[in-house]
DNA sequence: TACCCCTGGTTTGGATGCAAAATGTAAATG
DNA sequence: CATTTACATTTTGCATCCAAACCAGGGGTA
């Protein structure tokens, strides 16, 4: 993930281990998870190699967490918000024009509006109560620069734009309108991928960015 | 997935390892994998359990996967296809026709119509060439009875019209109608979800079916 | 009688050793 | 000189062994 070891390179057992101070056994075994979340490709006895991630892997990523967040979005507006989280929703929401109030983007502001950002995104599709969303979701994320906690915080506009699609989207759940729910969260997020490849294309984000999703 | 192991009992890795002729080591890794893919819920120093799937679950699995193909179908029908592939769903659209072309269920016919169904299924998936929808899709195939090769073949007008969204899907991705390849798609895998449910509900269905995803 | 703690057995997690597969190198052959 | 083949080395995969964590049962105490 912090790209300290390079796409396409093999990971070979022994030397790892050493670096990281395990055996080969429970090495392997974070290999074998890593492979399944998609970082690593395996080849049987032939080993783990890093993967490559091309600025399209990261666009088709965008997408599909944009279909299916926007399903969550769609799943909580036709069930319906309790106050009690449609409370938390709201305090987010100020959290964020807290974070934009000062008509310019503050570094200093950075982090709030970050963790905001994860947690109504987490909300909404935790809410939505589906298993295989909220797994499959999280995969997306297991990709560099991919995570919901992938913010450009560069272009005061967009941010505000981006803040208010979070405004409408708690809008539209509230009145139970799905297909605007659906469509808000989906634009949110498919719009996010673009502009990040964009600013990616630009070099606008230095590669090895502290953006990226170690925790 | 044939389920010989019932939900919820605890997997003890020695036993397994005599039953399977293994040793503990590769049933680890095994069990890992089944883990990551959703079928055992792991809890640390405490083993692996077979994770239990409620009707829910299902059709939770089926609405992701309904957007995720969904999606995958709206990407074809905006690159659009080769005449090479447009010969090759043409071709397994004539399978479909031709199994169910007796005007009944017969089924004799059932194991041709279910591999076409997988392959134009996964045809479509694959041409998106998007690896996340491709691995998202395989996942939520994960679950008994949410396979692609999981087909009620038992009333012959629904199986009638759920091969006609078939043939509506490829003229829409032929004519790159992006909006109605996706709604088609996604309204066909969510409907084929919602009826399932509804025979698994009823006992229309064996719940140890030959139909489960075994290979 | 209900609750807690302690202890013995069981089960999992990690380390090590060994066989099989793959890789790299050098010699042999055309 | 290129290509192939045999061999040595590396690397992976599996089996086994040991320590640490968990679980069950019994005894003690309030």
């Amino acid at each position: 993930m912090s790209g300290e070891i390079h796409s396409g390179v093999k990971l070979q057992q022994q030397r790892l281990s050493q670096m990281l101070g395990v055996s080969r056994t429970p090495l392997r075994t974070a290999l074998a998870n890593l492979a399944k979340e998609g970082l690593l490709r395996y080849e049987s006895n032939r080993g783990y190699t890093v993967r490559e991630f091309s600025r399209q892997d990261v666009v088709n990523a965008y997408a599909a967490r944009a279909v299916l967040e926007g399903l969550a979005a769609a799943t909580v507006a036709r069930h319906g918000l309790s106050d009690e989280i449609l409370n938390e929703l709201n305090a987010m929401l100020e959290i964020g024009d807290r974070a934009l109030s000062k008509g310019r983007l503050d570094p200093d502001d950075l982090d709030d509006y970050r963790s905001m950002n994860v947690d109504f995104h987490n909300r909404i599709v935790a809410e939505a109560q589906n298993r295989w969303v909220e797994d499959l979701v999280r995969q997306t994320q297991m990709i560099p620069f991919a995570s919901n906690r992938m913010i450009v915080w560069q272009d005061y506009p967009v941010m505000v734009r981006s803040h208010d699609d979070h405004h409408r989207l708690v809008d539209a759940i509230s009145k139970r309108d799905v297909t605007r729910a659906d469509f808000l969260l989906r634009e949110h997020i498919y719009f996010a991928g673009e502009y990040l490849a964009e600013c990616l294309e630009d070099g606008r984000i230095p590669t090895n960015s502290s953006n990226t999703n170690k925790e």
